[in-house]
DNA sequence: CCTAATCTGGAACGATAATTCCAATTTCGG
DNA sequence: CCGAAATTGGAATTATCGTTCCAGATTAGG
């Protein structure tokens, strides 16, 4: 029976998840990943493998707990505008002070096009993020917040797409309030 | 009297801009700089002195050319509705076939928040492009084809914002139509 | 407590990064 | 066409990259 390890793996991937998130993936070490996750090299290599393997687990684990998190977040809102409205309003909080933005996002723009292994990871993650803002449409046409007959998976990619704008606005400083007067305007869409 | 240079400098740069724009500040090498600009790999310093110097002359060009270019394809557009959708048509196709995405956001999320002197000029960038906007939205007003009202500079921030979510999931495959759905959604707040 | 597995610190590796330098060649201005 | 300036190809430098390796310390399971 094999021994247990001594260190937390979970506990130093989130460590791994934080600094490419903050940097991206080139301007991230391997020496980065050994300070911050806080292990030896030589163990970092025998439990992820090498960088890009470590990356790729550590983008799976914010794909995973950010989709999740979406989801318990919409289920807790009664109303739908106002939902949305919190949504963007803690992205925004987020943003301006971390200053990380979206892991999603930023592996978009700075891995793409030339990573193609990526192309179907995020093409899934457009897909899961629109289909969880469209279902939360549908409950407010359900309970007479949003007028029937509207488009809703067009207005459900539009919030995905303002969303990922304001996690790269969001980067810049001095921008809560103008990005979220942004969102007000938006959301003006749903109303009657 | 010095002479003359014999490579044409303003076009080494643009293939140096064009070489950062597609694959970023870090993963664009002195080598790819130098294979990409046809010039000589000594030539290359003495004349824009290193890799930094070199993005921050690329990156202005493109400034320069961008906001430019904005603002004469908006005052050659008669509908201000009509413009917007045609400047996002543009957006999304250039996005969708040479996949580079835009400059200015790729460079935001590569680089902020451990770059502090780009902020400001990211900042700057902004207010020009909200500024446009803005300005545009006025004549729409003014030839009755806004309602008077509507908070001018708040849609203008919505549109710039979008415009840089488009430009991030436009670096996605087959994103086109879904795309312009969203846009359509959004440019309904400009409804009477 | 013993032992086998795990982790550690640090050296070593080859590859590649950005930058500098130089001798030879090309090119424009006078 | 002459000479000064610019450009070239390529080697050299210094630094850091990702990765591998190993001897010793630590640790958990039987």
């Amino acid at each position: 029976m094999p021994r247990s390890k001594t260190f937390d793996e979970q506990e130093a991937l989130q460590k791994a998840m934080d600094a490419f998130w903050k940097n991206g993936y080139h301007a991230t070490s391997m020496q980065d990943l050994v300070d911050a996750m806080g292990i030896n090299r030589a163990s970092l290599y025998d439990t992820f493998g090498g960088k890009r393997a470590l990356f790729d687990r550590a983008f799976e684990l914010y794909r995973a707990t950010n989709t999740a998190g979406l989801k318990r977040f919409l289920e807790s809102q009664e109303s739908v505008r106002e939902g949305f409205r919190q949504l963007f309003a803690n992205a925004i909080a987020e943003s301006q002070s971390d200053r990380k933005g979206c892991f999603v996002v930023n592996v978009t723009t700075e891995l793409l096009p030339a990573d193609e292994a990526l192309q179907e990871t995020l093409q899934a993650n457009k897909v899961a993020f629109t289909e969880v803002f469209c279902q939360f449409l549908q409950k407010g046409v359900e309970q007479g917040e949003i007028a029937a007959g509207k488009d809703l998976r067009a207005i459900a990619g539009m919030i995905f797409t303002l969303y990922n704008g304001v996690k790269v606005v969001g980067k810049i400083p001095g921008q809560e309030e103008e990005l979220m007067a942004s969102v007000e305007a938006a959301l003006g869409v749903l109303a009657y």
